[in-house]
DNA sequence: TACCGCATAGAAAGCGCTTGCTACGGCTGT
DNA sequence: ACAGCCGTAGCAAGCGCTTTCTATGCGGTA
């Protein structure tokens, strides 16, 4: 039925252990039998067998990259980047060229399938697992997420996180690439606050998010610095990282408070549709009202007015995780890096009317 | 070191096949045992060795989902929604609920990484592979990668196409759903010439690309009927799919012909692009030059104006695809569904100035 | 010329799991 | 009361590959 190492093996007239290590090319093989085999190789149109090789060398060369919403460009760029340093050239055939295969497990933000995806990652003995985007911050899940990564790790698995925070035990993990996310919120709000508004409303993202509370934190302690307080609770409304959330939560925020001058956003997403919102409530960006959002993705700056925000290397963060998944890179001192992100002033800020 | 199925067996004193049995779940184990294997499950901690199960089941629990640009929501958002169909609820735990694992991979558009996926796939005994999106069109690579299917098909893998057109022979794939590019296309041109647009330029997407063919064609079927031909490969610029390829073919098209009062674009990204080119050469949208799109992504209704484009049913389709891979859902009849486009008329065009 | 060592190939023992077949009780039917 | 079944559990044979250890043949050296 299927060509097994043993059919190639006869046709080439070897033993089942040349055309092996033939495969793998760790071991020396005289040169015509190499040629040999391959030629069987190709006649018989040969392919591994991925379970069994795994099973016998006790390894796969599965990389797996975990992430919370797929169809957000967030994760995709950072994903694809990933994936691209993994992947190896790769010519098609049945030979293994030290090729690993990086495969995206799509989370949808919910802690047991982050969890079942890890799962199914140890059961297939993946190389290395990359976790993306922010945790959630229950302590049961993250206690369980940690030990699940231990176990991973004492497996042999290199684990590494992108653009989330360490772990409270991280020597369990290869490398952390935590994005500034407080740094980056601290410094959007004080554009804002030097533009010279002082009513300003929050649109964060999903409660128990660490990127969620980092960017918030951010906000408020810039607000907090020029003394304003007391209103954080009332200005701020949660919801998911989505469009649709952004419009509703700034919906909300308006009847709260007619008299704000700029809307901050947890991501640039969510400030598009806080962008319609206010727009369909007939009021001008920026005259009436600035808008803000996070992470600078592709269509920010063709939105009109471009979209002030903070700008997250994605792209580059992605690679780099995926080169330290693959050891292609050595990690940082200590195994925690943090990524700067930068501000990007452009045309949907401006100093509040009158 | 690490717990194995014999563990577990040892530990609730029963053989390692009826171990197996009870995880499994196909064969009749009474409760009382059962009970006591999953508490040694529990126990021991033991996680399923995937590649053994493979290895000894000649099948594993795999489906592929491949993808040109993992960034790119169009792609996101059909690879979301057919992981969200393919994964089962998951409990975290090491029991395997007859759950499939999709994993998404990202060819980047080459036919050499779709090969190469295509391999790893096979060589993994994926349960079943999606491909999305369009087909390159060299006629070399699309044998290699009917003959890949059809071998893919023999070995037990279901096959599914989504927003793909079927093969020249599609008895290998299970179901193959493709949209209407060319009538939405055609529609979509219609639109801009009912309006009395006559001097229509088109951003196409990559050469050989199943997708850009179709659309153009519709384009160009809708112009014909009306008479206009003769200007079409002037007025025509091929580019990648993505936003900095709209801006440069926009600036170019411009060039060429700097009286075109509308700009048709390969895609809603390409059309974010053609916008900035013709605002940074001081022109209004629509007054002075129209912009249209593909796809309806999410943010098409949130640019200014919002954009006229035509929408596929993204969501709907991949969660289809993902039915159709897992056999929840019957295919249609002759293994082949055309799936609709509709025309979203919006602010972005209007009738050319008098 | 006889011996040793290196380069290369083969034999065979698993890797951890699934599953067809067999074995064993107790219960039913007559 | 005995044959026959059904419901369960175990045995053991692989699944296709990797890898350790062993065997072989050759060239070089004394």
């Amino acid at each position: 039925m299927t060509v097994t190492l043993a059919d190639v093996a006869a046709r080439a007239r070897v033993s089942p252990a040349t055309v092996s290590r033939v495969l793998n090319g760790n071991y020396p093989v005289a040169a015509s039998t190499r040629e040999r085999v391959l030629r069987a190789v190709d006649d018989l149109d040969y392919v591994l067998n991925g379970p069994a090789s795994s099973l016998a060398a006790a390894t796969s060369d599965l990389i797996g990259i975990l992430v919370n919403d797929i169809a957000d460009p967030f994760f995709g760029i950072m994903a694809g980047a990933a994936q691209t340093e993994i992947g190896g050239p790769g010519d098609g055939s049945g030979r293994a060229g030290g090729e690993k295969l990086a495969i995206v497990c799509n989370t949808g933000g919910t802690p047991e399938r982050e969890l079942t995806y890890l799962t199914l990652l140890q059961r297939q003995r993946a190389a290395a697992v990359v976790l993306t985007g922010g945790a959630v911050e229950d302590p049961a899940h993250q206690a369980a997420v940690s030990a699940k990564l231990a176990k991973l790790a004492d497996a042999g698995t290199r684990v590494v996180l992108c653009g989330r925070p360490p772990l409270a035990d991280n020597t369990s993990v290869v490398a952390a690439l935590a994005f500034d996310n407080r740094g980056g919120g601290r410094r959007l709000t004080e554009h804002l606050l030097s533009l010279g508004h002082r009513d300003i409303g929050y649109v964060a993202g999903p409660v128990e998010r660490t990127t969620t509370r980092h960017r918030l934190e951010g906000h408020r302690d810039a607000m907090k610095a020029v003394g304003i307080v007391g209103d954080e609770d009332r200005l701020t409304v949660h919801g998911s990282y989505d469009r649709r959330s952004g419009y509703d939560a700034t919906v909300e925020l308006l009847r709260r408070e007619p008299g704000i001058t700029a809307v901050v956003a947890a991501n640039d997403t969510v400030a598009l549709g806080a962008t319609a919102a206010i727009r369909d409530r007939g009021l001008r960006i920026p005259e009436d009202i600035s808008v803000a959002g996070f992470d600078d993705l592709p269509f920010s700056v063709d939105v009109v007015p471009a979209l002030t925000t903070v700008r997250l290397p994605l792209f580059e963060a992605g690679a780099r995780a995926g080169r330290l998944a693959t050891g292609k890179e050595a990690p940082p001192p200590g195994g925690i890096a943090t990524i700067a992100a930068e501000l990007m002033v452009r045309g949907s800020t401006a100093p509040p009317r009158g």
